[in-house]
RNA sequence: GACUUGGUAGCUCAGUUGGUAGAGCACCUCCCUUUUAAGGAGGUGGUCCUGGGUUCGAGCCCCAGCCAAGUCACCA
């Protein structure tokens, strides 16, 4: 590996530090009794504190020096002088660690005492301090001046997404982020639990990917030798425990969908479903925008977030609109009733792309998607969509074109899907036969027939109402970020680059070099047992690449790993 | 998948018509005992994303590729 310049140095210093007899990577329990937010909140003169986290600045003045510690809960000015820290003649610990040895980055312990300076900022006067664990890379340093205004951000999305960790350590905005992705998480459990809703697990390796129209990744058993399937969805599971008797259960699902990636979809993302028995999709609108309300109270402590230009009100009750009630609205079309042809003679005129595998539910998802979806800012319940798009959903109790369903659009996005779910298993057989048919004619995300579905059904499941919800999705909303990859700690990237491309002799060499770390040049030739030639080869691939070093004592060669 | 923009020091970024690679911060050396983005002086640091091409000469022009962001398409 190739090393700038502050690498080396660091290594260096980390070796001095050894050779002062100072482990770097201390194996034993620091005794840290407050943090950098309670020393603030509970400011008292002279009180002896032990604190740890990592050095993030400093400013030396000769003799004295003031430095920033972050902890998990911010920062707190502390204060080194030498002759606090070196009570004695010999002052190396301040001349030479402090100031010399330690980095920026770098973990401490430090025992001192609570004082405020000239300019009244609260800080800790340093006793006693010890190197924790040495930071070998450099962190970016951002610093805000006066006017608050960031200088030297760490802002490229590359870096900071492929180094997370160094992302949180210098942003402290991205790590508010996560904190309410987590009181999101926290918040809708208590709301569930509260209500005696069972959190339950459903597999994630599935042998059909069911309970969503999307294309799943797939995987191998070795042992069964079957394909396995990475849940699209836990729906059909979570319905199965329903059956089984539970009145409530719910799920935080991580599901996989092997489709596009773009700013709002990564391959792996967070729902949340439930499924309550003997409620139908009416009682989970009102449910859901309890849920709602409650959620965006916990993590923001308002119900109003900023989203982009908008201002979002997640205070219930929200706006109840159907499907045909919607396009009528925005295009003065009327669906109902309509054939697929004039469906499709419809959307043609209304300027949207058609083909002939669109049956009439996708002809009228498209001219929804189209013309109404982007207008609905406030949170709105979309109601009762048609039949032929919504295979697990029951039918409409006055229309039997249509189903009970609603999604929940915010600022022109689906966060939130719900049923009255079906249970009627012979009607669950022919929706899934239908899918079969749009299979055939070309729809590559049309369900498969799930029979161990349609059996569990055959036993009994009482109406029961569903709901999912995209957490991904709904955090976004509520940390005013547009882009997924801000609300996933490890988004998926493509790989950073590819390794050092290597001969098959030189990685058998590097192989065994790796095992001694260093050892005779003529020993490790022998044990290569390459030809002269292809050895020759190899240890100059190898030194040319920085993996492997030659050095020349006396009277012998050496080689070790670089 | 298409298009647009970008990739230069640890970080943020300049880089003129194609003519010896720059700044601020960080880092290193020296001075400095209550400061607060930035004390003073001096210094080090580069695979200009990769590979080809054009040219006497390429960070810059051309071609191909890699990675990212954005827009669109597709997809929930």
């Amino acid at each position: 590996m190739q090393l700038s310049e502050l690498e080396i140095v660091r290594r260096e210093k980390l070796a001095q530090l050894r050779a002062m007899g100072i482990n770097p990577y201390p194996a034993d329990l620091f005794p840290v009794d407050h943090t950098s937010a309670n020393i603030k909140n509970n400011f008292e003169e002279g009180k002896r504190v032990v604190i740890a986290g990592r050095l993030m600045s400093r400013r030396i003045q000769g003799k004295a020096s003031f430095a920033e510690l972050q902890d998990a809960e911010g920062r707190i000015q502390v204060y080194f002088n030498r002759d606090e820290i070196c009570t004695g003649e010999d002052k190396t610990l301040y001349n030479d660690v402090y100031k010399k040895l330690l980095d920026i980055g770098d973990f401490i312990g430090i025992e001192g005492e609570l004082f405020k300076t000239q300019v009244g900022e609260k800080t800790v006067m340093v006793k006693d301090f010890k190197l924790l664990s040495k930071a070998l890379k450099p962190l970016p340093q951002p610093r805000v001046d006066a006017e608050g205004k960031v200088h030297d951000a760490f802002t490229d999305p590359e870096q900071r997404y492929r180094q997370r960790y160094a992302d949180l350590v210098v942003n402290p905005h991205v790590k508010e982020v996560f904190v309410k992705r987590t009181k999101l998480f926290n918040a809708m459990r208590t709301f569930f639990n509260e209500r005696g809703y069972f959190e339950v697990e459903t597999p994630i390796l599935q042998p059909i990917p069911g309970g969503a129209a999307a294309k799943p990744f797939i995987t191998h058993h070795n042992s069964l030798d079957i394909p396995l399937y990475m849940r699209i969805a836990n729906e059909l599971y979570l319905k199965r425990l329903i059956v089984g008797g539970f009145d409530g259960v719910y799920e935080f699902s991580k599901n996989f969908r092997n489709e596009g990636m773009d700013r709002t979809h990564n391959p792996e993302f967070t729902a949340m479903e439930i499924y309550v028995a003997y409620k139908d999709y009416n009682w989970m609108m009102d449910f859901c925008e309890q849920l709602l309300e409650y959620c965006a109270l916990q993590v923001n402590g308002t119900t109003q977030a900023t989203f982009g230009e908008h201002t979002v009100d997640f205070k219930a009750p929200y706006k109840r609109v159907t499907m045909a009630e919607s396009i009528e609205h925005f295009t003065g079309f009327d669906i109902t009733g309509k054939t697929e042809d004039e469906l499709r003679a419809a959307a043609k005129d209304m300027g949207i792309s058609v083909d002939n595998s669109m049956g009439k539910g996708k002809l009228i998802d498209e001219i929804f998607g189209e013309k109404c979806e982007g207008n609905y800012i406030q949170p709105t319940f979309i109601t009762d969509y048609p039949k032929e798009m919504s295979p697990l959903c029951k039918e409409h109790r006055d229309n039997p074109e249509l189903t009970e369903r609603f999604e929940l659009m915010v600022c022109g996005k689906e966060i939130a899907n719900a049923y009255s779910e079906l249970n009627d298993p012979i009607d669950q057989r022919e929706r899934f036969e239908a899918q079969l048919k749009l299979a055939d004619r070309g729809d590559d995300e049309a369900m498969f027939i799930d029979n161990d579905f349609i059996r569990a059904l055959e036993y009994g499941m009482p109406p029961t109402s569903g709901m999912g919800i995209g957490m991904d999705r709904l955090i976004m909303y509520l940390t005013n970020n547009p882009s997924i990859q801000e609300v996933l700690f490890f988004p998926q990237m493509k790989p950073e680059r590819k390794a050092v491309a290597l001969t098959d002799e030189a990685k058998a060499v590097f192989a065994l070099l790796k095992k001694a770390e260093k050892m005779e040049l003529s020993a490790l030739k022998e044990q290569a047992g390459l030809s002269n030639k292809k050895w020759d080869k190899a240890i100059k691939e190898l030194t040319k690449n920085s993996l492997a070093k030659v050095e020349k004592t006396d009277e012998e060669l050496y080689v070790s790993i670089h």
